[in-house]
DNA sequence: TACATACAC
DNA sequence: TATGGTGTATGTA
């Protein structure tokens, strides 16, 4: 097994079980076959980090201490000046809905509450989205193809995704989040980040707990749906805590600094979101398996690793979510691996995985159908593009990016395709045929806005000047012409 | 800026 | 037989 995708839950027997079926499942892939190859690059990472290891001297160390001793004391004192306007220290709370796109489905249809059943996958490629908690005890976990969940359990009832439903469920959801905290933050449609202060001042009569469990309660009244929480000093506690008692359940993190050192210590590093299955694997390599090691290891650490992920890795072993008593970002940066909802989007893309083909002329169609699609997201989004990034994938799920900078003022399909058709032909040409394609897609980014919306004006100008504003920006052709056209000309090769 | 990686959902 | 799509951040050259 390359990759552990099991989460805990899965005991003994079981697990061992899971990982065989899946394991005979997928050797062999295309798909394995590359994921072997990402390992293997892994592995060269972490030889390489080993080579740097080995020359790191005494006065090395020496150096990072102080260098640590000095930042962890910025951040404890960031941490003390983490308080509400009345000086009181915040109440964080981390709510996520349980199994939330399945479970719609469930209050909609209670037949599935008792079967094993996912959402998602029925398309030709598909991967699942969601599974219900009968389903995850086969080991079925989301973003696993529906082939192989098949193999763990035959009887699975597979349902197609219904975002309309689920849209309506969340908005329901929200209106008991804004009864918490009116200025609540989702980064997606199952979860909530609120800030519990001023509730708990108006409810003294509350603890912190009380209220979530009653919130909680609210949800499962008004949708029939059921939510975990975190409770914690912070956000990024509050996110981790909200993982611990699932599904249905609560965990409250100590708020003073030595529970929450041991609440962090004790984790395994994989828990600290920011940290994936890579990170994972460099760390294990170096002996640092929780939060604890990560403590115990910083000045090493700190010799040996990057910038961002150094001071990551000392913000997340104090508690404390990373980036803390920094100076400020520079104009346009954001922050916070996880992402800031408030912060505007940066990109905009389209991509597509279809039937591998050598076809230049089925690629080209398909890259004008993305090239339209993305037009119209950014009509919709009032906005141009300055960089344009054309992505492409071989059968062997090898990824290539080819990218572009622009005056600034593209939008339309045409003008996206024109950027964008050379990186293709390009990228096609340096290829012996008949190299298969499995996937193609076009990104937006560097984006500026058609009006003031944040904008400098030197662009409004230009935009005005190049003739684009006012909506006139549809390409020659509609959408559905270009899109049967695109099935059509499947299989003419150059 | 160009390209590749890692990560979350 | 067979593994998604959208978006953010970061490292390196």
């Amino acid at each position: 097994m390359l990759i552990n995708p099991l989460k805990a839950g899965t005991g003994g027997a079981d697990r061992a079980h899971i990982e065989a079926v899946i394991y005979e499942a997928s050797k062999g892939t295309r798909f394995f076959e590359e994921q072997k190859r990402r390992h293997a690059r892994t592995a060269d990472r972490i030889a390489r980090l080993k080579a740097h290891a080995a020359r790191v001297t005494r006065s090395d160390l020496a150096e990072a201490e102080q260098t640590i001793a000095h930042r962890r004391a910025a951040i404890e004192a960031a941490v003390l000046s983490d308080v509400d306007a009345d000086g009181r220290p915040r109440v964080m709370v981390h709510c996520d809905l349980d199994a939330f796109y399945a479970s719609v489905h469930e209050v909609d249809e209670p037949q599935w509450r008792t079967v094993p059943m996912a959402v998602g996958g029925t398309g030709g490629d598909g991967v699942l989205t969601t599974a219900n908690y009968v389903a995850r005890r086969f080991g079925i976990r989301s973003a696993m193809p529906t082939w192989i969940a098949r193999k763990l359990c035959p009887q699975l009832a597979v349902l197609d995704l219904d975002f309309a439903k689920y849209r309506v469920a969340a908005a329901k959801v929200r209106t008991v989040f804004s009864r918490y905290d009116p200025r609540f933050r989702s980064a997606s449609l199952d979860e909530a980040s609120l800030d519990l202060t001023p509730y708990l001042a108006e409810h003294p009569e509350l603890t912190p707990a009380q209220a979530v469990e009653a919130m909680r309660a609210a949800i499962h009244a008004e949708t029939g749906l059921t939510a975990s929480a975190g409770i914690a000093a912070n956000t990024m506690l509050a996110k981790i805590a909200s993982d611990a008692n699932k599904p249905n359940g609560q965990l409250l993190v100590p708020f003073d600094r030595l529970g929450i050192l041991a609440f962090v210590g004790a984790l395994p590093v994989r828990k600290f979101p920011g940290i994936g299955a890579v990170t994972d694997h460099v760390l294990d390599a170096f002996g640092v398996l929780t939060g604890a090691d990560i403590a115990a290891q910083m000045p090493f650490l700190w010799t040996i690793l990057t910038p961002a992920l150094r001071d990551y890795l000392l913000c997340v072993s104090m508690g404390v979510p990373s980036g803390a008593a920094l100076p400020p970002a520079p104009p346009g940066a954001s922050s916070t691996p996880g992402g800031d909802a408030a912060t505007r989007r940066s990109g905009i893309s389209s991509e597509r995985t279809f039937k591998s083909t050598a076809s230049l002329a089925f690629l080209q169609a398909m890259l004008r159908d993305q090239c339209a699609t993305l037009a119209d997201d950014l009509r919709r989004s009032r906005v141009f593009a300055r960089t344009l990034t054309f992505k492409i994938k071989k059968e062997s799920f090898a990824v290539l990016t080819r990218s572009r900078s622009t005056n600034g003022y593209v939008r339309t399909a045409g003008e996206l395709y024109r950027h964008v058709e050379p990186m293709l032909l390009a990228v096609v040409r340096e290829h012996r045929p008949p190299t298969q394609w499995r996937l193609l897609g076009v990104r937006a980014s560097g984006l500026v806005g058609e009006n003031a919306d944040g904008m400098t004006a030197g662009v409004r100008v230009g935009v005005r000047v190049g003739g684009n504003d006012g909506g006139n920006d549809r390409d020659d052709a509609t959408r559905d012409g270009r899109r049967s056209d695109a099935v059509r000309r499947r299989g003419g090769h150059p």
